[in-house]
DNA sequence: CAGGTCATGTAAAGCGTTACATGATTTT
DNA sequence: AAAATCATGTAACGCTTTACATGACCTG
């Protein structure tokens, strides 16, 4: 069987957690793991598709009143799949792309008050993260939570690491047109 | 005109510091941006190419020994296009994409070892990374200096949250096994 | 002379977001 | 009655990686 894709790594993961419909399982990746891996439903429902195709997943028709709804439950084939990839020992994706830092790097180019726009830029937008964080209550899974737990002390330390910034930056500004 | 793709953005960025080759930029991405805002050879060449079609760049032959070598610089209107985005107010993009903590939040599906293990590999992973960019001298401009200082300063900052929840689970499993 | 680096590029294939389309139901 | 939410899906489009192909030059 192939690798899992980006998307189809946490839908089959979300279904270890219950029975859902796609757009029961885009619901919790917004709530819950978007800050570090995001899914549209431009992905999902394909996903859905091709790992009912492949035997990992079933689905079964459970209308919300009169909408219809097609929720899906692993197979022990999509357990196993789903436990090889958690523990398969390969190099771990992790990947970073972020804007106001890349500008701060070309900031040279026109001139220092970019590099401190930039990082309250930065700091505007991860302050909305982890307010949003901050209004999720207590997983009662431990997985969960330790994710949790480690993206309100990412959001935090960047906060801070913003705040100071700011603050060099400012004085520096200052001192150069005294 | 359109805008700047991701690839776009620091090609035209990297153009900035001066005349380059499509492989000298891709040198210049893997050892300073890659950490942050990485590019592969199939999108800066076709990018150079599109660049220079829209007037925003110029290239010339300028070969190196007998090699075909052939390097670009900005034109007035790529300077504007570039100043643009650096000072577009747009909200800026911030992605962030870890498996290891993918992996932590369904690990209740096999066990909290899983926990541990992913949080090490985290570590590992990010210790290498430190080492990296400690191996890179102190860059003579100020914005690649304070992406520097930052990608240290964050790396650090993962490695020391791995520490101690490392320690925090061994503890937690020492307890559970007495 | 073999292996590494310099150097340019393309093709295929997959991934992912965005936007759109549709329609029922619930809330205001 | 309108607006928001629930719910499913697809199509277009663009981006990116990966792999490959080619060849000159330099180093041990």
């Amino acid at each position: 069987m192939p690798e899992l894709s980006a998307t189809g790594r946490v839908v089959l993961g979300m279904l270890a957690l219950g029975k859902q419909s796609g757009y029961d399982i885009k619901q919790l990746v917004d709530m819950a793991t978007r800050h570090f891996w995001a899914a549209s439903y431009g992905q999902i429902y394909p996903e859905l598709k091709r790992f009912e195709e492949q035997g990992l997943i079933v689905g079964s028709a459970e209308p919300s009143g009169g909408r219809a709804r097609r929720v899906y439950e692993l197979t022990d084939a999509g357990r196993g799949v789903l436990r090889d990839w958690l523990l398969s020992p390969e190099e771990p994706l992790f990947e970073f792309r972020c804007e106001p830092l890349l500008k701060i790097f070309f900031s040279d180019a026109v001139g220092p008050d970019t590099r401190l726009d930039q990082i309250r830029a930065m700091r505007l937008l991860t302050e909305r993260k982890l307010a949003q964080l901050n209004a999720i209550g207590s997983p009662p899974l431990a997985g969960p939570a330790t994710a949790l737990a480690f993206g309100k002390a990412m959001n935090s330390w960047l906060i801070d690491w913003c705040q100071q910034a700011e603050e060099k930056l400012e004085s520096e500004i200052e001192g150069r047109s005294a």
